[in-house]
This record gives C-alpha cells, structure tokens and sequence, in this order.
DNA sequence: ATCCCATGTGTACGAGCGTACACAACGTTG
DNA sequence: CAACGTTGTGTACGCTCGTACACATGGGAT
C-alpha cells in the first residue's frame, strides 16, 4: 500500500502549529508563520492542509488527544471512594495554575468553533469524551452539567481575570452532582 | 466647553462594527472593512479608533448595554414568585433559537477577551452585572455559578451544535440553586 | 526500464492590511 | 478678525496574506 503522505513533515507542521497559536493566537496563524515555525518551505504547509481550517483541525484534535492523557494520567476520576467534586474542582485549580498560555491555546482551539464549523465535531468529540470519563462516576445528564459548570468557571476565570477561587468551585460542583 | 468628538460619526462606526463582526467575525473586522460599512472614509475611523482594540472594546460595551435592556426588558427577574430556573432556561432558549447571528456576535466579542486583555474589564462587567441581577432572587455564590452553568450550558449548543434542551437545563440550573 | 503520481519546493501575483501624514473644514478662543 | 486645535479626508508605503503554478524528486506499479 502506498504511503500518501508523511506523516513526520506533517506531525511537524502540527505541532509548529500548536506553538504558533500558543504564542500568538489563532490571529497569527497563517501558511507562512507555520512554515517559519516548523522550518519547512510555505509550499509544504499548503500541500499538507490546503486552508487553514484543515491545520486548525488537525491542531484542536491533537491538543485534544494530549488533555486526555494528563485526566487519565491523574487517575482519580476512577477511584469511587473520592470526592469528585473535590477532585475536579483541585484538578482546574492545578490547570489555571499553570501556564496561562497552554490554558488559552486549548481555549482558543476549542471557543474557535463558535465561527468555524469545520472545528465543531472536532470540539464535540471532547465535550463528549470528557463527559464519558465522567459518566463513569455519575449519569449522564450529571456528566454533561458537570462539563458546562467547569466550562463555565474556567472561562470566567480567565475572561475577567478572577482569581480562581477552589473552595468555591468544589462547592458549586458538589450542588449539580445528586 | 469643547465637543472632544462628533458622537454621531462614532456611534455609526461602532454600529457599522457591531454589524461586520456579526456577519464576517472579529477576523473580518479592520479598519476599511468598517470604514465601508459605516459609509466613511478610512482615515476617519482610524481617527477615533485608533486601534482595533479600541473598537472592539467599544463594540462589546454597546452589545453589553443592549443585552441588559432585553433582560430587564423581560422582567421575571423581580418577580420572586416565578421558577428562577424555568425563568433562565426560558430565556436561553429563546435567546438560542432566533439569529444565530446575533448570540454569535454577542459571544464572540465576549470570548475575545480571553486574548485581548482590554476587553477583560468589559467582560468582567458584563459577567458582574448579571450575576448582580440575579443576587436580587438569590445569594451572591449562586448568582456566580448560575452565570457560569448559563455560559457553559450556551457554549455547548453553539460549539458542538448540539440543540438545545430547555428541560435539561431547566432542571440543571434548578441543582445550582440551594 | 519506464511511467505515474504522491510528495516536496521555489517564486510570483494581486489583494487587503495597519499606519502615517499632509491637507481641508470649521467652531472656539483670544 | 486671526490663530488654533479638533475633526474629517485622501493617498500612498511597506508588509503579510492566500493562492496558484511550474518544476524537482523518488518510490511503486506495470
């Protein structure tokens, strides 16, 4: 079977990507800075994802893919015995505490659905999953509630510029769960 | 005393803005394409705005102001013997099912301030006023949280094009509330 | 061996961008 | 009336952008 492509150059591409937004956001992603940042002729960047929604999908799945692996690494979602409104709410703590810059890259990926539709399944698919794991703990409807309050409180933590307040988050939380 | 600016002329750029941002997004939005939009030249809205920022701080600070006015304008909100929850979940629905456009404008230029550190104080107050109508039918802490379940609840619809659930919601926000 | 096509590269074009700046219009102040 | 500063206008410069396209390359299929 024939390779249709390389999958090296285009990892590359993807995470030069992923840099660039972090860095400057998705206003100052564009063929050239991607290439400048992966090291790559623009012609390469063109020929691997033809308009800039393509990278963007392939950026947002793959930032996807890596949120997933730091909850699951953190294991606690499994363990019944724990308080998961406590653990979710210490868990954005840890997030927010960090880097603002991962947080808003994985924010602006994500919100940037609201005007691309090509990002919408893609953004879909981790609401989804995430509210899978937590379904593991409680139902379904709680799940999904659970996904949209910590949305919610994350966004305007970083939209106002609010200290993130864990005590009241692990409150709140501990409300939407029966 | 001396009129600093012609308020006519800047109010027809912020409208001009407010419209091209509904219809291309913020990433559609520039100086000229504003400067079509309102019917003036170019050198006259880099004349009051001086940057895009400025603009679109101007821009979310009207939208802002016509929210509030549609909210109060709908009362329920004072009356305390109406469902708060059947109350907000009403409203989001009805705010969900008209123009996409419009919740799309108003949100975006929300969410920008997540990169755009001089709309964060607009946001803030944006964020702030609402959750002070709230407080008049509950405590301040689920006030908070209502606004936030309420953003994150509208996210979810508009990034993964799920429909809305008034019932759903209903019943969620009605969790929050102690 | 030859051909074909996916992959990779370089370059150029036209459009739109922010910005700057000189100049016009005109009410206010001195 | 004259000077001045605010407001409004037109134009041009240098830059970045998406896009297109001709050409190089190299491995698989015939």
């Amino acid at each position: 079977m024939p390779r249709r492509y390389d999958p090296e150059r285009r990892q590359r591409i993807i995470d030069a990507a992923i840099r660039v937004v972090g860095e400057k956001g998705i206003a100052g992603l564009s063929h050239r800075t991607v290439a400048a940042e992966a090291d790559v002729p623009l012609g390469s960047t063109t020929y691997h994802f033809k308009t800039l929604d393509d990278l963007l999908v392939a950026a947002l799945r793959q930032a996807n893919e890596g949120f997933a692996k730091v909850i699951a690494s953190r294991g606690g979602l499994e363990d019944p015995h724990t308080d998961l409104a406590a653990e979710l709410a210490g868990w954005m703590g840890e997030w927010l505490a960090g880097d603002r810059t991962g947080v808003e890259l994985e924010y602006e990926l994500y919100l940037a659905a609201l005007r691309r539709p090509a990002l919408r399944p893609v953004a879909a698919e981790w609401a989804q999953d995430l509210a899978d794991r937590l379904s593991r703990r409680t139902d379904a409807v709680t799940a999904r509630a659970l996904v949209a309050l910590m949305d919610g409180i994350c966004l305007q933590a970083l939209l106002t510029e609010t200290s993130y307040d864990e005590e009241y988050a692990r409150d709140v939380l501990r409300r939407v769960i029966p």
